[in-house]
DNA sequence: GATCCGTGGTA
DNA sequence: TTACCAAGGAT
């Protein structure tokens, strides 16, 4: 893995994204980051925009209720993401003086941050050389290291070992994003292009004839039916909603009472639903006081 | 380690 | 159209 060439192939074509803009604060970077988990980068985008100009620090965050931040967090997917985003700018603010800690063990310590998040913002928002692995770069030195088609189960241990040895020591944050952009844009899951890859010369796999993985075993994630498409709705419901809806209304969006039920039920111990006192529904501290009959 | 947790673009 | 899957985290 030369290191120079990958860096100098991210500077000329790595895409310009805001969060990557100079002056973008390590606050910045941590909404990105959470926005981007398991989130395309053009879904992120606007949102993200949009969080940064409404709450530049994580105490105008904090200052908000977790309804309000689940209500902008639009159909970015995974809600949760946002309540604990709402969570963790609540614990930098009152714990950490309103700045974002720049250690990976203070990071994994905030909600919602764990070993890929926490890695990231430490070298993307302070410029450390810590190894940050996510399931691109697992894609990428499978093959270039490995000579595998695709990354194996992921294993925080191996992984970062993997990483760390091929780290450089000088720009190793500029490495580590250099090698995500490799994997998010050439080194691909679907239709690698190797002849577009400042790497090439370096690649086991290529090198191998680009040998074609484990065919089988992939359960597969069905979506249709399921417990999280139900959620989805629900929510959705209370996210348009200007006022907490009574119950009928969210009977409308699925057949199934049982299973509606549960969803709601779960919501609720998730803390993505509250409860009013008239027996409403709504985003959590966004419930006004009970309306007596 | 396996499972659950949203959403929508793409081949 | 169905199936895959995209900068993970928590349990």
């Amino acid at each position: 893995m030369n290191a120079t060439q990958l860096i100098a192939w991210f500077d000329a074509e790595a895409r310009e994204l805001p969060w990557r803009a100079p002056g973008t604060t390590p606050w910045g970077v941590l909404v990105s980051e959470v926005m981007l988990q398991q989130t395309p980068v053009h879904r992120v985008v606007d949102v993200w925009t949009e969080w940064l100009a409404r709450w530049p620090r994580p105490s105008s965050l904090a200052a908000e209720t977790p309804g309000t931040a689940v209500r902008a967090w639009g159909k970015l997917g995974y809600p949760r993401r946002a309540l604990r985003l709402h969570a963790a700018a609540t614990a930098i603010a009152v714990q950490h003086g309103d700045v974002v800690p720049d250690e990976v063990d203070a990071l994994l310590a905030l909600p919602g941050i764990g070993a890929y998040t926490a890695r990231a913002v430490a070298a993307f928002g302070y410029g450390r050389r810590v190894p940050v692995v996510d399931t691109n770069v697992r894609r990428v030195l499978a093959r270039a290291m490995h000579g595998l088609a695709d990354s194996g189960p992921p294993s925080t241990s191996r992984d970062l070992s993997d990483v760390t040895r091929v780290l450089p020591q000088a720009q190793a944050a500029r490495f580590s994003a250099a090698l995500m952009e490799l994997g998010a844009v050439v080194c691909t899951a679907r239709r690698p292009r190797c002849g577009g890859c400042p790497v090439a010369s370096d690649c086991a796999w290529l090198r191998a004839g680009r040998p074609t993985g484990n065919v089988a075993a992939r359960p597969g994630q069905r979506y249709a039916g399921t417990d999280r498409q139900v959620r989805g709705l629900l929510l959705d419901v209370l996210r348009a909603a200007a006022d907490p809806v009574p119950r009928a209304r969210l009977d409308t969006v699925w057949p199934d009472a049982q299973q509606r039920e549960r969803c709601l039920g779960s919501l609720l111990l998730d803390g993505l639903v509250q409860q009013t006192h008239d027996g409403r529904f709504a985003l959590p501290g966004e419930a006004p006081a009970a309306i007596t009959p």
